[in-house]
RNA sequence: GUCCCCAUCGUCUAGUGGCCUAGGACAUCGCCCUUUCACGGCGAAAGCACGGGUUCGACUCCCGUUGGGGACGCCA
């Protein structure tokens, strides 16, 4: 297993108690990155110990996200749920080799003493009771049946230190950290333990994880000790922040990678966009595709600071991969929301590809999110729209609007051969220069009355998209809704 | 409460003692382009948290203050 010497091998350990949220998405981009980046191998290990919170659906949602996300993986994928045995069998050769002790003291009993540790203002620490009990006391207590837990000894005193590419040398003294639980009395092990089983058998060589696991680090540095295996090397990375500055959880509303993918957010705009917080290729490149960004990776320009995600520069960030987008391909991804929306249909959207195809044309430029789409495009594909209310009030003011609109209407009917962009602006034009009025005068009334809307794509070229038949008949329609307006 | 970490425009960041009169990007505000919106172009406003040192010289090094974050489970 861990046959892997002098190549990078990393891995991503997600527990699969709820969705990808972008911190975990992030964490896996810095691995897959660097993993890349270095020719290594990149592993998923599902944390699913805790059989309580852990679900197959998540396992298979945070995969899903991840494959969205294009991040592959090398090998097959571990699940801890599977491998209770072996922890088990590293934690009883500790206490074989008198590096773990039982503990038999009660949850209720544990948490007594941590409270009055507080109450004193003082670091606490397991006060080793259970270590100093004779062999009469324990067989008394097995016999009792009192549930006992394994516990790892840790140095009373000294510095435990280690370097952090990221953080640089990290210490922490030996009487801050106490005698933990490696092996829960049901004979499950914890975290930090299995995890630097895993990690070693593995032959994991970089971990890098959020910088929440620091205090975890120290933990887990003291298992390695004790089995004499030499640790890997750490790199802690900051960790995102909400608009409120707090570790981003739930309540900061959109989180999960599925929450941005609903919103009509590519993925490699997310990608790009995550890799960005907290690292920065050092010059002054923002748009960056994946190849470019393996290439450019490093951990040690990985920032110290916990960036806050900024949703508004993803939607930017967006904006500019969409416009980037060949129109085919975006057509492809356009086309579901659509069909969401209740727009069109599978079926059409096949019939009328090329046509389709036109409208993302148009739309890719001024358009921030996929879910754009259906809200600037909607009059492509139906009738059945309200005018905008400030538009109506400024465009169809007067009952002059609706004889200027009539007359367009007559002139655009006897574009006989031919309705395409060039005879439509020129219709148009001449038509205003007759009337001796500005041509904005009659170019906005008219995209009010063909799209419902103030603004949006040329109008001419619009028009020609939306064909002869709709502009009129949407003409008509104006027309009688303003002359209803002035009846009086 | 205890311990650890962090600190450049509102936000993401560049910056490793003199290149900084602190650069870029998003957002904001002008102007130009233009039928509107968007794009694009040009420009503006906006920051080294504070106080001490060290040094000929600090955004850059050290200390303190303040502010912020994280960790303190028989969760992961």
């Amino acid at each position: 297993m861990s046959d892997n010497k002098g190549e990078v091998v990393v891995r991503m350990a997600p527990s699969p108690t709820g969705y990808l949220h972008v911190g975990s998405a992030r964490t896996a981009i810095f691995n897959y990155l660097f993993a890349r980046h270095h020719g290594g191998k990149f592993i998923i290990r599902m944390e699913d110990t805790d059989t309580e919170r852990s679900s197959e659906e998540m396992t298979t949602a945070i995969l899903d996200a991840l494959r969205w996300l294009n991040i592959d993986w090398d090998g097959e994928i571990f699940h801890q749920s599977q491998r209770f045995d072996i922890y088990r069998q590293y934690a009883e050769k500790l206490y074989e080799m008198g590096k773990a002790y039982y503990c038999y003291c009660s949850p209720d009993e544990l948490d007594a003493k941590r409270k009055q540790a507080q109450a004193e203002r003082r670091p606490y620490r397991y006060d080793r009771k259970c270590l100093h009990l004779t062999r009469e006391e324990k067989q008394k207590l097995d016999d009792a049946g009192v549930p006992k837990a394994l516990r790892i000894k840790t140095p009373l005193e000294g510095i435990g230190s280690f370097n952090d590419i990221v953080y640089g040398e990290l210490t922490r003294d030996f009487t801050e950290l106490d005698d933990w639980i490696i092996m829960r009395s049901n004979r499950k092990c914890t975290y930090n333990f299995s995890c630097v089983v895993d990690d070693h058998l593995m032959g994991i060589t970089h971990i890098i994880r959020g910088n929440d696991h620091i205090t975890n680090t120290f933990k887990q540095i003291t298992v390695y000790n004790a089995f004499g295996w030499e640790p890997p090397k750490f790199a802690h990375i900051p960790l995102i922040l909400g608009k409120d500055r707090h570790k981003i959880s739930k309540r900061h509303g959109a989180v999960s990678v599925t929450d941005y993918k609903k919103k009509g957010i590519l993925p490699e705009a997310l990608f790009n966009f995550l890799a960005l917080l907290g690292w920065s290729p050092g010059d002054e490149r923002e748009i960056m595709g994946r190849e470019e960004l393996i290439k450019a990776f490093s951990l040690k320009r990985v920032s110290a600071t916990n960036p806050i995600f900024d949703s508004v520069k993803l939607e930017w960030m967006n904006s500019e991969y969409i416009r980037r987008m060949d129109d085919n391909e975006l057509l492809d991804k356009v086309r579901w929301v659509l069909i969401d929306a209740g727009l069109t249909t599978r079926l059409s959207v096949e019939s009328h590809w090329h046509y389709m195809l036109k409208i993302v044309a148009l739309m890719k430029e001024r358009v921030r999110t996929l879910n754009d789409f259906p809200r600037l495009a909607r009059f492509f594909f139906t009738d059945n729209f309200d005018y905008d209310e400030k538009g109506d009030k400024k465009h169809f003011k007067t009952p002059e609007v609706a004889d200027r609109l009539n007359a367009l209407r007559d002139k655009l009917s006897g574009l006989n051969k031919t309705f395409e962009i060039n005879e439509i602006e020129k219709a148009v034009r001449g038509l205003a220069e007759k009337l001796n009025i500005k041509p904005a005068l009659l170019i906005h009334p008219t995209r009010l009355a063909l799209t419902g809307l103030t603004f949006g794509p040329g109008l001419f070229e619009l028009m020609e998209l939306l064909g002869k038949e709709k502009c009129l008949s949407r003409l008509d329609r104006a027309i009688d809704y303003i002359k209803n307006k002035f009846r009086t």
